[in-house]
DNA sequence: TTTTCCTATGATATATTATAACATTACTCG
DNA sequence: CGAGTAATGTTATAATATATCATAGGAAAA
């Protein structure tokens, strides 16, 4: 119960600097290729985001924002992040209030969430399976799905492992 | 886009009074059983829920508590919804940040739900496969689920029939 | 019965998350 | 240049949620 959390500092695994170099190279180069406008605070938001694997809310990019030297408001923090999200470039996780960046950003999907309870951790999955189980479920009620949000709260392996 | 939305009270399937009361008798008796407190505040919230499809926010059922004659603040209304979904009468819908009576009450479960953009109504499915679809594939990848959140937005077969 | 304890509620304040609305800038394109 | 547009600035406020301390009320112990 009174259990010490894991920081992100002290986790396993960390953020190479490949992937995160590739993943905003991606987003560069999707942005040019369909006529985006990566605005300074549109790529520092997604940097931001790329840099904390356990998300960010709003108001903590906001606070990023303003000790990088934008002058920013809420909206400014929103509208950055609706972008990101709109194109698929991040996510926002709905039962903590918490953006994410993707990791296969530009690709419109519904992603699955694994959120850890011990290190805060955000994993995504590609689930394709997954996410085809749940629309045929579903579908078979008649129901026609756009969008899925599922995420589960649980314990990483890499806590399971050293708990 | 500019269609017109089908009011709760237009739609096909009405909740009848039957499962309604029946509802209530069954947190009335699992109340009894496990020495919980059904108290007026939680039984009028509940009441709240059952009666409104497509879910209540906080802060509506604070409204509806008070022109019941309850003199609430917010605190009133968020604990007895607490005590709702921790006992499993009712589920907060973490996409939509709402609220919803339990179609299973007293049983604890990782509910799924189709919220439908027309209607605004949300259906509760008891999707045992469907979770354990998800647990499995998680657990492959070493995830421990506590509890998982699933959320599909799109049309209900009713709307979709009738559009 | 009085005291104690526990649970629920009352009451006040404030934190956190998010958006509305209008002004301004800056760039493109005709 | 001048109009149009996308993005950002700015102010205000809405919507959602919790912390904290006070009070009440009933059950159980003394």
């Amino acid at each position: 119960m009174t259990e010490k959390k894991v920081s992100a500092r002290d986790c396993l695994f960390k953020r190479d600097e490949g992937s995160f170099k590739k993943s905003m190279e991606i987003i560069e180069q999707y942005c040019r290729e369909h006529g985006l406008q990566l605005t300074p605070v549109r790529k520092k938001v997604f940097e931001f985001l790329l840099d904390e694997p356990r998300g960010l809310g709003a108001y903590k990019i906001l606070d990023l924002l303003r000790l990088s030297g934008f002058n920013s408001q809420p909206p400014a923090a929103y509208r950055a992040l609706d972008f990101l999200v709109e194109n698929g470039f991040a996510h926002k996780v709905e039962s903590q209030n918490l953006f994410v960046a993707c990791t296969k950003p530009g690709s419109h999907h519904s992603p699955v969430f694994m959120i850890c309870k011990k290190c805060d951790r955000v994993s995504e999955t590609q689930s394709t399976s997954l996410d085809a189980n749940i629309s045929d479920s579903l579908r078979l009620s008649g129901f026609e799905i756009e969008h899925a949000v599922i995420e589960a709260e649980g314990i990483c392996s890499v806590c399971a492992g050293s708990g």
